[in-house]
DNA sequence: TCATTAGATCGTAATGATTACGATTTACCG
DNA sequence: CGGTAAATCGTAATCATTACGATCTAATGA
């Protein structure tokens, strides 16, 4: 549901702006690809949007590709989908839990909560399929990296 | 938290039942795959278990890590953290959203639900780092595999 | 408008994760 | 103790992603 041409459009808008702020330039390329994603109902990888892109714009190179995505989703205008790592990660605690991501790091932290456990999915979830399980993902900066960005931030203060 | 030696008691014995259960054969290599994930705090990628089960057992190969993971996960024994997808998945939707994941297809779904947008985290999460956002994610099976897979299930029974 | 220039793009080569494959070994069952 | 199907090993192949040098272009201002 990535939702009407309007929402389309004002997202556009935020992006042009964006774009506009984090002093990048406003390239047809990134038109193209932001365009692309966010007309999209699908979350699709890299190498679908590359397709989809280069029958509008041919020479589009998949390197433009990946470090576009990279950038938006620097300048936090798209998200990836799921863990940050680069790699897939395994877990063999099958008991109920919930994730703690650092989007920094790539470090994944169990945590447990009764309360979470019981979520009140909502009922239109079944016109999608069945369900297996669910489960809470938090997002952030892990205390190592928060430590660590706070170095970096003082060191840079302590220059200028 | 994958815990106490009784919890990963625990776990290997289920692991040694499931492995009879299902006809599989009780390998070393499977054991100490098996055994290095349900000690291991974190969530491994298959290069570290590879290096880690390694130095316990020096002929072990890369193939038969992925291998056994694989299957691990197949038998419900352990399971990947994140999307099942074999790519990273943008989403160019930044309104508060939560995904519905197809474990057979990969695909990603966003769903709605004013309830699951205001989550209340337990506050020992604090001490894992900065919170940035939660998102609910269910996993399940879509409708377009469900029918896929009943239609399987139809066919096998007629044949025997 | 045109020149300048930092930042973007292109095409392709390199890297890294994952999978495939044939030869060999091994767990399990009788 | 064999026999056999399944598992492993080592390596080669594939697929996703990143890096790099050459070229191009959006933005800026004379």
């Amino acid at each position: 549901m990535t939702g009407s041409k309007a929402q389309i459009d004002r997202r556009a808008q935020g992006f042009i702006q964006t774009c506009r702020r984090g002093g990048m330039k406003m390239t047809h390329q990134r038109m193209e690809i932001f365009h692309e994603l966010a007309a999209s109902e699908a979350h699709p990888d890299a190498e679908t949007v590359f397709q989809a892109v280069s029958k509008r714009v041919p020479s589009l190179s998949r390197d433009t590709v990946y470090r576009t995505l990279s950038t938006l989703e620097a300048e936090g205008l798209i998200r990836k989908v799921g863990p940050v790592s680069e790699s897939v990660r395994y877990d063999a605690n099958m008991d109920r839990h919930h994730h703690f991501v650092c989007t920094t790091c790539g470090q994944v932290s169990d945590f447990y909560s009764e309360a979470l456990d019981r979520l009140p999915l909502p009922e239109s979830l079944e016109s999608l399929g069945v369900i297996d399980f669910a489960q809470v993902q938090v997002r952030g900066t892990c205390s190592a990296c928060a430590l660590r960005e706070e170095k970096t931030q003082t060191r840079r203060s302590e220059e200028s």
